[in-house]
RNA sequence: GCGCCCGUAGCUCAACCGGAUAGAGCACGAGCCUUCUAAGCUUGUGGUUGCAGGUUCGAGUCCUGCCGGGCGCGCCA
């Protein structure tokens, strides 16, 4: 529970009270009264809309009702003054006493604080990257790839109980071609056991859509498996065998590339399994009994008629009457299923392991088809189950402000493994973090490593490093006794007195808040926001030691206020330290 | 043509299920190093929230219509 939600019980109670002693009505419905940060921290510590939301109810006018309120909050433990102000509003300002309260809190929940229950335990299934195995991931996945990661990470944080997925696209049309990319590396690296002519028969007869060098090795290592076995065989033959090899040796790769950026997955799902135990027809048969397939014919697109457009009937999913724009075919003129029709199915399959609420992470080039598996997600769980789909926008990567080309029609795409090989894990994760996923975001290999504030890892890595660094030189000052966050936890907060130092342990205090917000959002980015704000108001205060002396955070004639000081720098390191975990970053000792 | 996303300071972006005087950073102006890391800090200038309506005590936020940008648009994934 954070401060805020305390407050909230501790107001709704006095209105309660109000309502029994007959200073205003019963029965008054309460759920939208809230206690929330003012926006301008001039108006105090917490505000509540309490008066404006129960005036109208009330029959009162907003301004009497806040009066009152105020009156009885003023006397309540905490609370050093209570006032109404603009249209209703009554700001609380609260003792200092209660906010060292909170820093001692605060040490000794330790990398605990700022955990949550709201999400009460809740099963959420968390589906991201998803990236067909066709090669390594480049750039534009690895977004994806730290958003979802970082999301998992916020909502367990928040008490959900999370499953980070990722669904391996093996059964399209894509895998074979990629298998006969395949195949051809492997031919060749059998060398003289094949004619060149085989082989640029071969290449003359497929469309050979994957000639990246990454399938060479490939190629080698079944040509060192198998020997000579496929040359000679049917197509029907080695295509099964060659496929399955080359998935593997995808997600192999794949799999490295996720490692490379922290990010494990407990959970891989088989597009070809589910097709294979007949989940697909399962789930169309869900819908099949609720009468939601039918044979129909689409109207083409409007104005923009393809030129091969006919009139032709197919197998289609009733996708309107759940809100998308039109119905949604199922099956292919050569009878195979639609890639909707096993989504379809492998959302079945997510909502029948217990997922009452499951995210995709997909890039922005899949927006079109939201609605469509919002619908099908609807269908399927009679809206039990909310499906949100995070888009994440495209990655802008330049060098020194020069955009860096990265046309996939050129092949010209940079390799996630690249990109974190040039900058490291932490900038990568961090900076992907800094944007909302569906806002564009600029990488540039320049900044991000930058030693500037306007390099945002930079900036609260520093924080971090600076209270390190404050440690060790306490230590060498008074000893590193009662230095621990235990020990810290006891100090005499009440030295804290100045307003910044107050003002610092407040945001502290927001911390729970924020990760309740921003994982009930679904908005991972909001973390990367306070991080910065926290960071900010950390350097700020420093500074002020280089202004005051008195307000250095080690005073070694004062032990007593040091520790106290101190208390607070552990703080900051403590919710700094919190937020990159959640991004997956670690907290730094020092700046090198 | 239709759908989705976006439009906020010169630039890049925030604004917590509708809240008060719309905030940060960069850039620009003015200050701050015999001092715990100045790789930084303080402070100032800067806004018709694309436009026009609507909803209500209150709108950047919700609704409608325009304008501009991005993505997508029957069997690809």
């Amino acid at each position: 529970m954070n401060v805020f939600g305390r407050f909230r019980g501790h107001v709704v109670a006095v209105i309660e009270r109000m309502a029994e002693d007959g200073a205003i009505p019963s029965g008054l419905d309460l759920a939208r009264v809230a206690v929330e940060p003012p926006r301008d921290a001039n108006h105090g510590d917490m505000t509540t809309n309490a008066a404006m939301v129960l005036a109208g109810p009330a029959a009162m006018k907003p301004n009497a009702f806040a009066s009152l309120l105020a009156e009885r909050l003023a006397r309540l433990d905490d609370v050093a003054d209570a006032s109404v102000a603009g249209p209703g509003f009554v700001n609380l300002r609260l003792e200092d006493s209660f906010w060292h309260a909170r820093l001692a809190e605060t040490l000794q929940s330790g990398p605990a604080y700022g955990d949550s229950s709201v999400g009460g335990g809740e099963a959420v299934n968390v589906e991201f990257v998803s990236a067909n195995p066709t090669g390594p991931l480049h750039v534009g996945h690895s977004r994806g790839a730290v958003v979802g990661d970082a999301l998992a990470a916020l909502l367990e944080k928040a008490g959900y109980d999370v499953t980070r997925e990722y669904y391996v696209n093996d059964a399209g049309a894509q895998v074979d071609k990629l298998a006969h990319a395949a195949y051809w590396r492997y031919l060749e690296a059998l060398g003289d056991k094949v004619s060149e002519d085989v082989i640029d028969g071969f290449v003359r007869d497929s469309d050979l859509e994957y000639r990246g060098d990454y399938l060479i090795p490939v190629g080698a290592r079944l040509a060192e498996r198998d020997g000579v076995k496929w040359v000679e065989a049917a197509r029907d033959e080695w295509l099964p065998e060659v496929r399955a090899f080359v998935i593997d040796e995808m997600m192999g790769l794949i799999r490295r590339d996720l490692d490379a950026l922290g990010i494990r997955f407990d959970v891989f799902t088989s597009e070809r399994g589910l097709v294979a135990e007949g989940k697909v027809e399962d789930a169309l048969r869900f819908l099949e009994a609720r009468g939601l397939i039918y044979t129909g014919v689409l109207d083409p697109p409007k104005g923009k008629k393809p030129d091969d457009w006919e009139p032709r009937p197919q197998t289609l999913f009733r996708a309107s009457a759940f809100g998308d724009d039109v119905d949604r075919p199922l099956r292919k003129s050569d009878g195979a299923w639609t890639y909707f029709a096993t989504d379809i199915a492998y959302h079945l399959d997510k909502a029948r392991r217990g997922y009452q609420t499951m995210i995709d992470v997909w890039g922005a080039d899949h927006g079109g088809y939201v609605k469509r598996m919002q619908a099908a997600v609807k269908a399927l769980t009679d809206g039990r189950c909310a499906l949100d789909v995070k888009l994440c926008q495209m990655v802008g990567l330049f060098e020194n402000g020069e955009p860096v080309a990265m046309s996939k029609r050129a092949g010209a795409f940079v390799a996630a493994a690249d990109v974190v090989e040039r900058v490291g894990r932490d900038a990568v994760r961090f900076i992907m973090l800094t944007r909302r996923n569906d806002a564009h975001l600029d990488f540039d290999f320049a900044k991000v490593t930058e030693r500037s504030r306007d390099n945002p890892v930079f900036y609260v890595q520093y924080a971090h490093a600076r209270v390190r660094s404050l440690f060790r030189h306490a230590a060498e000052v008074f000893g590193s006794g009662g230095l621990d966050a235990d020990a810290l936890a006891r100090a005499a907060m009440h030295r804290l007195t100045d307003a910044d130092e107050v003002g610092l342990i407040k945001v502290l205090a927001g911390w729970p808040r924020v990760v309740e917000g921003a994982a009930e959002a679904h908005e991972p980015h909001r973390v990367a926001y306070y991080l910065h704000a926290l960071a900010a108001q950390f350097h700020a205060l420093w500074n002020k030691g280089t202004d005051d002396a008195n307000l250095r955070f080690l005073v070694e004639e004062d032990p007593e206020l040091s520790r106290a000081r101190l208390a607070l720098a552990q703080g900051v390191a403590t919710v700094v330290a919190s937020g990159l975990r959640i991004f997956g970053v670690t907290p730094v000792e020092e700046m090198r």
